[in-house]
DNA sequence: CTTTGCTGTCACATAGCCATCACAAAAATA
DNA sequence: TATTTTTGTGATGGCTATGTGACAGCAAAG
């Protein structure tokens, strides 16, 4: 599902670059010219974010944001003129997420557009964890979890080793014996068909990324994403 | 309680500024030369916000942050100089929560200072209690209390331990060894199953939240919710 | 001094994992 | 195509890590 935002701005140059800028990052974007029409917009329909200019005719910034948090819980970035060190505090204490310095370059607002977004994600503690993700499979080392489009997998221990490994060590062919000694340890003499195994639990538990785990025939394997 | 900040940077005079301002304003405030230091200190103490340089010798700012995060949940604002955007993205998909360019306002600083640390309050603290709360079960750290669907729970004091120490370290995987160390102490040489037996008594004090408490078999437990 | 409750230890129960095997399937080779 | 080599897979028994009840030492409270 897209996060919505709605860009509040009375300069339509303006609107068109955050527009821009935004639906290239996967953002749904609605446009309003001013604080009131802003208001209307948001009695109707909710959003992840508002982008907000602090000088609007009609109905300034601040109290836009006032107004609108009496209705919605919904984070706030500003944007105001150089040099408005007080409206900054003011904002602040009014309890918006961010503030950009206009003019603003767009990549710096899209930064704390992810940040102040992504704070707000219930489940995204992304922050601190080691996680690699490839489309719908996401990897987190620190909390020990594999999600498979967005469901949890449960994995077993040695499958978690496993996959740990070969996605550290992702788009290099790994020999068999590289994958025993360095997963079940130097001094493991076992059986041919043990990896081969836990490969096939592991792809099972991957769901349609079974696909990221390629064979290597006469060699091992890969994981490529 | 004072809120604590672990500035982190190999400046003398930039560590002063900050620690001036911030004691001013009522933070109590330790100081780090380098990244490794920062992380010597920060095994063995637990601080509001981080500020981190990231210009330093030894171990840069982002990879202090990154390792850090691997053993703490805690904020970080990272001080960067001039045009360096390329690190700002960097930081910000680690997952920092806030920047500030060299050479900064302090009362700029401050102000970040504040919205970081006044963040987790709406979501972690309230009244002046450092609360968690997940469905029924509320945590207040404060007050040394647990609450299951608003039935006070009674707990002992290693109970107590174990689930803070778990809380504030949600959603991590966290060895045997760690939890051992952590909550009974670096130098405690006991039983295996103490731990296990603990975990018992803590489940069933949580009732029907003891599914928070997830084994994480050959390794330990994870608290998720 | 007694009582109460917490804690660490132990023994045993249990559940889940994992190496192994046999055989099927697929790919390489002749 | 026939044969050989390599990999995939289902089933299973043994084994190891974890769950749990019981208990005794101990400390704090009364």
């Amino acid at each position: 599902m897209k996060q919505r935002i709605l860009v509040v701005d009375d300069e339509e140059k303006i609107r068109a670059i955050i527009r821009k800028y935004a639906e290239f990052e996967g953002y749904e974007i609605t446009e309003a010219r001013d604080g009131m029409e802003a208001l209307e917009i948001c009695r109707k329909e909710d959003f992840n974010l508002i982008i907000l200019d602090v000088m609007m005719p009609e109905l300034d910034g601040f109290s836009t944001c006032r107004e609108i948090r009496k209705i919605k819980n919904i984070p706030f970035i500003m944007l105001s003129a150089r040099g408005e060190e007080y409206d900054k505090i003011h904002g602040f204490e009014l309890g918006i997420d961010d503030y950009v310095v206009k003019p603003f370059s767009p990549r710096e607002l899209m930064m704390r557009v992810k940040v102040v977004i992504g704070r707000n994600e219930p489940k995204g503690m992304t922050g601190g964890h080691e996680i690699f993700q490839a489309e719908g499979l996401v990897v987190d080392f620190t909390g020990r979890t594999v999600t498979v489009n967005g469901k949890r997998a449960e994995l077993s221990p040695k499958e978690y080793d496993l996959l740990f490994y070969m996605v550290r060590n992702r788009n290099i062919a790994l020999e068999r014996e590289r994958l025993i000694t360095e997963v079940w340890g130097y001094d493991y003499y076992g059986d041919d068909r043990t990896l081969d195994t836990h490969i096939k639990l592991l792809r099972s538990s991957l769901g349609e990324y079974r696909r990221f785990l390629v064979t290597l025939r006469g060699v091992g394997y890969r994981f490529e994403a």
